[in-house]
RNA sequence: GGGCGCAUAGCUCAGUUGGUUAGAGCGCGUCCCUGAUAAGGACGAGGUCUGCAGUUCGAAUCUGCGUGCGCCCA
């Protein structure tokens, strides 16, 4: 016996209860277990930060991420599933600032940066508890237990093997980085607090002159060139004016020499601008010569402010292609110059801008090593000039345009001044400062000397969507620029480079270990003091930011030198790219080697788009920059084991790693299509979602509704709408199928006692073994049919997840379930309906094995999708029906414990699929015409004629014919092959066949066939084989695959008409159809009062029945055996009752109802029919 | 300002290598069915496929330009 099912159903309430029993029978670790000898299916976590409260967003990432591995599970691989924190970082810093309502590093180290971190450490985990609810209640099976944390001393010391690494192979070094930098807070902003205080602000715009050293020459052949030239160069931040190393041009672009009315020195400007910037100055220029920017390209100028120049001025390097150069002070080439405003030429001030400084970097690699200009910064970190500009030394940059605009202008460097309002950023925290660009000592790494290898280790992934692979992804590594690693914080993994308070040396440490181990240790007491003090302190600590910066040790350089840690941390998104091996703790982990070896590359990850330029690169470079094929590198992992003293070679791999397939997701907006934000409030709690409509309603949200790069709109109707659309049109399937079987007594468990098999996983050969099952060949058509569109299901939903495709499996799977309810289901209600037990009839017999099997198979092809349904579905379909009579047969426990299924190719019957499908037409059609002519089902008709435009099938839909009958209520069905009567035909041509053969004619051939008689070219067709069509360059002859024949209905007619058929009914009603009707709305009112009356499915009944209708008793009297049989009644009579009489003749429980047959009213006594 | 993506029915979204009637679900409207029944089903209306230009015998689809939106980076 099955489960009675619950007529109406609550998924959020069926999920909790699946939810506990897999909790109590370790499902997922049994689905591990039970896959621990196949083949890896190899799945990263990218870990988020728990210091939030997740969102519906989140949902989906996590839905995604437990789809394919469950998926991967039940087709056989080991698929180990490891959670993971992340928990450094700004954004943790920025949340404890908020809650302690503190803003600046100095408030923090006022506070006291062990606390500090402390309470980061506290923060990180807030809501751990919500992530692991919301994780569990969506049924996203991971190991949260054994998360990797990175923190933790074994993920940090992983992370200082790879930068020692990095450090020892050349690739880690400092150099300068151009931040956004709060002057008065003494500290550099993140792009997200900078994108916060964007105002918009009137600054000067200057045009100041810088004399050319030389005579400007104009080209061979044309003297020695003009004498008394300015360059005009354009500048907003006179301040920088100081700091000027170059001049700007675009080397493509035209520029001008002007003379300028009463003024004897010549300017330089783009032609583009003589016109603007005549007019802004207001004066007549008069222009010498033109020649392009590339002619300026070297030429020497002398800067407003001479401190440096001075000094420098003369100085030249070596090129490395050869010759020598001035370092500084020169026209330099710049893609970035425009003509939209200033001159074309511009100021350039490498330390206080980013493209600058690009520019200088660009410049000193022309250069041979120590011989190219470097960097010129006259202002101090508090944002006040130095002694190098002694004109305003200590005086806050910015308040110094306006005398230096004054100086210039006493001067006559002056050209031109005015305002220019743009959009500028200031601190956050204090408003009235104005941020600025500054240079600041960083670390970097250098990946670009890996761009190469990036690229085609990219190359080597499979990115979903394709575009991310050459796009945005592909773009961003052809970009690339050396990864700016530190920060100047105190929450994240400590910079582990050491240095030398005398010589500056510096070296790298890969472990705590190793950093013990080094000579003359000390200071290793700050921790151990703060642990005995406060003995809760996890040990975790101990490599952080303040302990761990009180360690040194003795310089093998100088001798009473100290090796002293430089003071940053790193950037925390090479944490989490460093995920692959510090999730193990490789190396230094016993058995980390085997982990990662087994557990590199990932088969698959996804996450969000915005983890482009985060994970998915911080992975790539990471791993590139790691286990490249180089001669350096080329050794199998088995060399890389830990060799004494943490000394590691990394390992090579072939590509691609550290992933091969990556779903990239879309992001999710709000309701309201914006960003889904706290503030806001544009979504609804997860656990709100779970409470209404359930997690599998949610999934199947998720995987049915787009494919998963798509960036969606959350909506709330849409997952409300999963439940009907889906899962409760299966659970209705499923429902009808226990409610029978329970009916009939028919005992899948009881059927395989005894047949030597395990019912194990009831696959359909387990099935194939029980009394009763007739093999499916044997089966009638309709079951043959539905099992043969569950085998193209099943092969199609392989197909699709295998290539990463839920979208189109959901489709495949949302075809399958209609077809099993709205057509198979419908077809056979009478056969499960029919009288007799199961076992009595064949036909019977292989209705309840042919709905069985599949609703187990589809309750495993579900199984990854809504892996709460699929279980529900499975322990009654397969457990509890296994597991009565006490006499308990080893079932699979879990759906989730079952391989996927895979399709029997020999029950795929094409054919049969495309005629089912054009049948379907049909009666859809025949339906359609009877809503036309306004003519009821009930109503029964006399005929009905189908006009195929392609006769292929007509023969089998002719065996079909009382199908057909049957749907749509007539007494016949008649294929007529040339019906000009009702239809007109239409021929047109296949373009798809024709169009390449023929070209530019087609339109004079579609010409020619509009024109032609189109009944007299078939006709042509069908004798010849072929029709010869004149056009006017010659005549063309058509074969009957180049055309397509379309049908219409002629008017007049109750008709429909599709593609290639047409359905034409007959509307006559003769008396005996009436009386046919008559009786069938008989039975209807009947069968209402029956359930209305409170009769159970199958109590048989007498019933007596009253009306003023004449033609009802007639119509009754005539199909009485008829009405009987399906309302189960014994007696049926035509007589008022008296009650009283009745009752006393055993009749007891006489109840009545009043109704409507045909719009005749009719009274109905009806009382239960004593059994037998 | 740059890069990438998106724009199709009232809503949420499909649309395979260009092919003539652009689909689905929901919603709406009109009905049907009534022992799967607090369900189920049918039919219908609804589209200048963001705009313009081009390539082509033929464009929602390919190309270019514009508009709007989103993301990332400046």
């Amino acid at each position: 016996m099955f489960q009675p099912v619950e007529s109406s159903v609550s998924f959020p309430k069926l999920e909790e209860e699946v939810a506990r029993f897999w909790k109590d029978r370790a499902v997922y670790e049994k689905s591990l277990a039970a896959r621990s000898d196949g083949p890896a299916f190899v799945f990263y976590e990218g870990p988020p930060t728990a210091n939030g409260l997740p969102h519906p967003g989140h949902c989906l990432t996590r839905a995604i991420k437990d789809l394919f591995p469950r998926y991967r599970t039940m087709r056989g691989y080991n698929c180990q599933r490891k959670a993971g924190w992340d928990t450094h970082g700004l954004p943790v810093e920025v949340e404890v600032c908020k809650e302690m309502g503190i803003h600046s590093k100095e408030e923090i180290e006022a506070f006291g940066v062990e606390p500090f971190i402390r309470k980061c450490l506290e923060s990180v985990f807030r809501y751990t508890r919500e992530w692991e609810q919301l994780t569990e209640r969506l049924g996203f099976w991971i190991h949260l237990d054994e998360a990797y944390v990175t923190y933790h001393q074994s993920y940090v010391e992983s992370v200082w093997w790879a930068l020692k690494s990095l450090f020892d192979r050349g690739l880690l070094y400092q150099g300068y980085k151009i931040v956004w930098w709060w002057a008065q807070g003494g500290t550099a902003l993140s792009s997200g607090e900078v994108g916060q205080g964007y105002r918009e602000v009137a600054d000067p715009s200057v045009f100041v002159r810088f004399p050319l050293v030389s005579p400007l020459p104009l080209g061979e052949g044309q003297g020695e060139g003009l004498r008394d030239v300015d360059l005009l160069v354009w500048t907003t931040t006179p301040w920088t004016l100081p700091s000027n190393q170059f001049a700007a041009v675009k080397p493509d672009l035209e520029y001008s020499i002007v003379s300028v009315e009463g003024d004897s020195r010549k300017l330089v400007l783009a032609s583009a601008l003589v016109e603007t910037v005549s007019q802004k100055a207001n004066k007549k220029f008069e222009v010498v010569a033109t020649l392009p920017g590339e002619q300026l390209l070297g030429l020497r100028y002398v800067p407003p402010f001479r401190h440096y120049y001075d000094l420098q001025g003369d100085k030249q390097g070596r090129l490395k292609e050869g010759g020598s150069q001035h370092t500084a002070w020169r026209v330099v080439p710049a893609d970035f110059v425009t003509t939209d405003t200033g001159t074309g030429i511009v100021h350039q001030a490498p330390a206080f801008g980013e493209v600058d400084f690009d520019l200088l970097q660009a410049e000193h690699a022309r250069f041979v090593d120590g011989e190219g200009p470097s960097l010129i910064c006259s202002v101090a970190a508090d944002g006040t000039f130095t002694a190098d500009t002694p004109e305003y030394k200590g005086r806050w940059v910015k308040d110094c345009d306006r005398d230096i605009i004054r100086q210039l202008k006493t001067e006559g460097k002056l050209f031109h001044q005015e305002q220019y309002l743009h959009d500028y950023p200031f601190c956050w925290r204090a408003e009235e400062d104005p941020l600025i660009q500054y240079p600041r000592k960083s670390w970097f790494i250098r990946t670009t000397a890996f761009k190469e290898k990036m690229l085609e280790n990219n190359s080597h992934i499979n990115w979903l969507p394709e575009h991310i692979k050459e796009g945005r992804f592909g773009n961003f590594l052809e970009t690339n620029v050396d990864w700016a690693l530190s920060r100047e914080r105190y929450w994240g993994t400590p910079l582990p480079i050491w240095k030398c308070n005398k010589t500056g040396y510096t070296e790298a440490v890969g472990s705590y270990t190793e950093l013990l181990a080094k000579p003359d240790v000390q200071g290793v007491d700050v921790w151990e003091n703060a642990k005995r003090e406060n003995p809760e302190l996890a040990d975790d600590l101990k490599v952080h930011k303040p302990y761990i910066d009180a360690i040194t040790y003795a310089s093998p350089k100088a001798k009473d030198g100290r090796m002293e840690r430089v003071s940053e941390v790193i950037d925390c998104w090479f944490d989490s790219g460093a995920m692959p091996f510090a999730q193990w703790g490789y190396p230094h982990k016993a058995g980390s080697a085997e982990r990662f070896r087994d557990q590199f590359p990932a088969d698959f990850i996804s996450e969000a788009l915005d983890q482009t330029r985060g994970w998915f690169y911080s992975q790539l470079a990471i791993s590139t920059l790691m286990f490249s094929e180089n001669d350096e590198t080329k050794q199998g992992l088995g060399d890389s084991a830990p060799r004494g003293n943490g000394q590691i070679a990394p390992a090579s791999f072939p590509y691609p790693h550290p992933f091969r397939n990556c779903i990239v997701l879309g992001l999710m907006l709000g309701e309201d299509g914006q960003k889904m934000s706290k503030s806001k409030r544009n979504y609804r709690d997860p656990g709100e979602i779970f409470d209404l409509y359930g997690a599998d309603a949610l999934r199947w949200y998720f995987f049915a509704n787009q494919p998963p790069w798509t960036s969606i709109r959350y909506s709330e109707q849409a997952i409300k709408d999963c439940i009907p659309e889906f899962l409760l049109r299966l659970w209705n399937v499923y429902s009808f199928f226990v409610i029978y079987a329970n009916i009939d007594g028919f005992d899948p468990a009881a059927a395989l006692r005894g047949a030597g098999v395990s019912p194990d996983q009831l696959s359909p050969e387990v099935l194939a073994k029980a009394k009763g099952y007739r093999p499916v060949a044997d089966r009638g058509e309709l079951d043959r049919w539905i099992l043969s569109e569950l085998s193209r299901t099943v092969r199609g939903v392989v197909q699709c997840m295998d290539a990463y495709d839920n979208f189109n499996a959901c489709t495949r799977l949302t075809e399958f379930v209609d077809a099993l309810s709205n057509w198979y289901v419908r077809r056979s209600r009478d056969r499960f309906w029919s009288s007799g037990r199961a076992e009595d009839s064949a036909d019977k017999t292989d209705a309840y094995w042919t709905l069985y099997e599949c609703l187990l198979t589809t309750c495993k092809l579900i199984a990854p999708f809504v892996p709460f349904l699929a279980e529900t579905m499975w322990q009654n379909l397969a457990v509890a029906a296994f597991g009565d009579n006490g006499e308990r047969q080893p079932v699979a426990e879990s759906v989730h414990l079952c391989d996927y299924p895979t399709a029997d190719l020999a029950a795929i019957d094409e054919e049969l699929s495309t005629r089912m499908t054009l049948m379907r037409e049909v009666v859809s059609l025949g339906r359609s015409a009877r809503m036309g002519a306004k003519l009821k089902v009930r109503q029964p008709l006399s005929r009905v004629e189908v006009v195929l435009a392609d006769s292929t099938h007509q023969p089998w839909l002719e065996e079909h014919a009382s199908l057909i009958c049957d749907e749509l209520n007539v007494k016949e069905v008649e294929f007529v092959g040339h019906a000009e009567q009702y239809i007109t035909y239409t021929v047109l041509p296949d373009l798809k066949r024709l169009g390449p053969k023929l070209g530019k004619r087609l339109p004079a051939l579609r010409k020619a066939l509009a024109a032609a008689h189109a009944a007299k070219l078939l006709a042509d067709l069908e004798a010849t084989g072929g029709a010869t069509l004149s056009l006017p360059d010659g005549p063309v002859t058509l074969g009957s695959e180049d055309i397509q024949v379309r049908l219409q209905a002629k008017d007049g007619w109750a008709a429909a008409q599709g593609r290639a058929v047409v359905v034409v009914l007959s509307t006559e009603l003769t008396d005996e159809l009436i009386r046919e009707g008559l009786a069938r709305d008989f039975v209807r009112a009947l069968q209402e009062t029956r359930k209305e009356l409170g009769f159970q499915f199958t109590d048989r009944i007498n019933v007596r029945y009253e009306t003023e209708s004449v033609k009802l008793p007639e119509a009754v009297s005539l199909f009485i055996d008829y009405i009987k049989s399906e309302t189960l009644s014994v007696q049926l009579g035509f007589e008022r009752i008296d009650v009283a009489i009745e009752s006393g003749r055993g009749g007891e429980g006489v109840k009545s109802r009043g109704t409507d047959v045909a719009g005749e009213s009719v009274t109905f006594w009806v009382w239960p029919a004593p059994l037998g």
